[in-house]
RNA sequence: GCUCCCAUCGUCUAGCGGUUAGGACGCGGCCCUCUCAAGGCUGAAACAGGGGUUCGAUUCCCCUUGGGAGCGCCA
């Protein structure tokens, strides 16, 4: 590429799924660093394989990027679009003789590979159409092309995060590059499509280190300039083993239903084979400014739902109340059925958010604690509140009943008087105040109990304090 | 089987030859307190094993063990 001085990354999934929490981390480094060098991050879709690339698949990727906040510049390209072009390199490796026609079949690659597996060795294409004329025989007949590798000496990918890994190249046999119906394979594609991009840096998964040495032999193969790599770890799943959807390899929008917010997200992903010295919580503005690929680390991660949880209810403490209602509106849009706050339920839920928002690790948390607003009359009580509510409980309430109407009925006022009321009887306030709570609410935690009186008003909370009052 | 990668508290990690091996989550205790959280203080908790190199290894090298990835006309 010309006088591009600024870095270039790119995204490129397949879209053959969702888009998982690993290849979120890895969009979201490419992000990063993009956005840290003041590059150019692009997105591909890598959409070649016509049997298990479906629109629905690339839908998801897009809404996952967009959920987490990851732009990306320019058009998204997509990789089938590009196979002329691939299949024009292809051609042209081919008449320079760095590449040949093969005309084996699979039925004989079967039968190859099943010999090399039978005597213990290295599984690898042979090479046996290599240095050979086809002939006038084979005119007609399908074949590949595949690249003509060096046989001798060794593959260098020099990675930023791997440090130089070294591969022989008797070890890499003759890659197809072209297959039989004429279509180009990922290697070539991948390639290809980099260098049109003019991609300078490659961050990905770990899985296509190995892929990394073959596809530098077609770099060389061209001349083209070699990009800048940086292999991530794969995310393991909390019991260490490969992450599977029982873990936690869902889709980024399946975070989102179970609460978590974009920039815990990110925050936490970040934090996963990422490190900054000591520093945690580390805020989108910072990372840009601070991350770099040397500080990617090298062992694989895994997945700690408690640590999420816990950056969650911080980045949920830092929202505005505002913001959180309509999280909490997104999350119930979700539900099936989809459900709506009523007008009043969505006074009381902002009314009360400084109390909920303190006490909440997902916004699925927070909704239901803060269920009690929605609705209008007597609580039904849960078991641990039922307990709550005594004899002696209720006649407290009964007691209280009057004590509170005389107030003006803000939180410090309802305090006071329950307070007063406690003193004469003998009483702990958390022995009036812990009925009260069961009472309003039906269960026995809520945010500070004289605030929540505050938020329902006198009328809707004496109907619920009388319904259990004696 | 072959190739490649990885290895510090349970988990995420700092460390880049000499440290009381630090932080965070989680866990225990105390404080605060109307419940639950949050917050403050505090406790337990790690260098996988074996060889080297070195005056000295968590740190550098090798082996073992244990994880992981790849070995397609999939991506």
């Amino acid at each position: 590429m010309t006088e591009n001085k600024k870095p270039v990354l790119r995204f490129a999934p397949s879209p053959t799924g969702f888009l998982h929490i690993g290849g979120a981390r890895t969009a979201l480094f490419n992000w990063l660093f993009a956005k840290h060098t003041g590059g150019k991050f692009l997105l591909r879709i890598e959409d070649t394989d016509r049997e298990r690339s479906t629109p629905e698949a690339v839908d998801a990727i897009l809404k996952g990027m967009e959920w987490l906040g990851l732009d990306w510049d320019g058009q998204t390209f997509y990789q089938f679009a590009r196979a002329g072009r691939h299949r024009e390199i292809a051609e042209t490796l081919l008449a320079e003789g760095k590449a040949y026609r093969c005309f084996t079949t699979a039925a004989e690659l079967d039968e190859m590979r099943a010999k090399l597996r039978a005597e213990g060795k290295p599984i690898r294409y042979d090479g046996r159409w290599r240095d050979r004329d086809p002939g006038p025989e084979q005119d007609g007949k399908p074949f590949v092309i595949r690249l003509k590798a060096p046989q001798a000496g060794e593959t260098i990918v020099h990675d930023v995060v791997q440090g130089d890994v070294k591969f022989a190249n008797d070890q890499l046999d003759d890659m197809v590059l072209l297959r039989s119906d004429g279509t180009p394979t990922y290697m070539l594609a991948v390639v290809v499509d980099d260098f049109d991009m003019g991609v300078t840096h490659i961050v990905r998964g770990d899985d296509h280190l190995n892929n990394a040495a073959r596809q530098l032999q077609i770099i060389h193969a061209m001349g083209w300039p070699v990009p800048i790599y940086g292999h991530v770890p794969l995310i393991h799943g909390p019991d260490g083993a490969k992450l599977s959807k029982r873990h936690g390899a869902l889709a980024v929008e399946a975070y989102r239903d179970m609460g978590y917010l974009p920039e815990t997200m990110r925050n936490y992903l970040l934090r996963l084979g990422w490190s900054h010295g000591n520093d945690e919580i580390i805020s989108t503005e910072q990372a840009i400014e601070w991350f770099n690929l040397e500080s990617i680390g090298r062992s694989p991660a895994r997945l700690d739902f408690k640590k999420l949880d816990n950056l969650n209810a911080h980045y949920i403490r830092q929202r505005s109340d505002e913001s959180l209602a309509n999280e909490v509106d997104v999350l119930l849009s979700h539900l099936s059925p989809p459900r709506q706050l009523d007008g009043y339920a969505r006074v009381r839920l902002m009314a009360a958010m400084p109390g909920l928002k303190e006490r909440a690790k997902t916004i699925v948390e927070l909704n239901q604690a803060a269920e009690f607003l929605y609705t209008d009359g007597p609580r039904t009580l849960e078991a641990d509140a039922e307990k709550l509510l005594t004899a002696d409980a209720r006649s407290v309430l009964g007691k209280l009943i009057p004590a509170l109407s005389g107030t003006d009925w803000s939180a410090p006022a309802l305090e006071d008087a329950a307070r007063t009321l406690a003193t004469e009887l003998g009483l702990k306030l958390g022995q009036v105040a812990q009925p009260i709570r069961a009472a309003l609410t039906g269960k026995t935690t809520s945010p500070p109990i004289f605030a929540m009186l505050a938020v329902l008003g006198p009328d809707e909370s004496l109907v619920r304090l009388r319904a259990y009052a004696s």
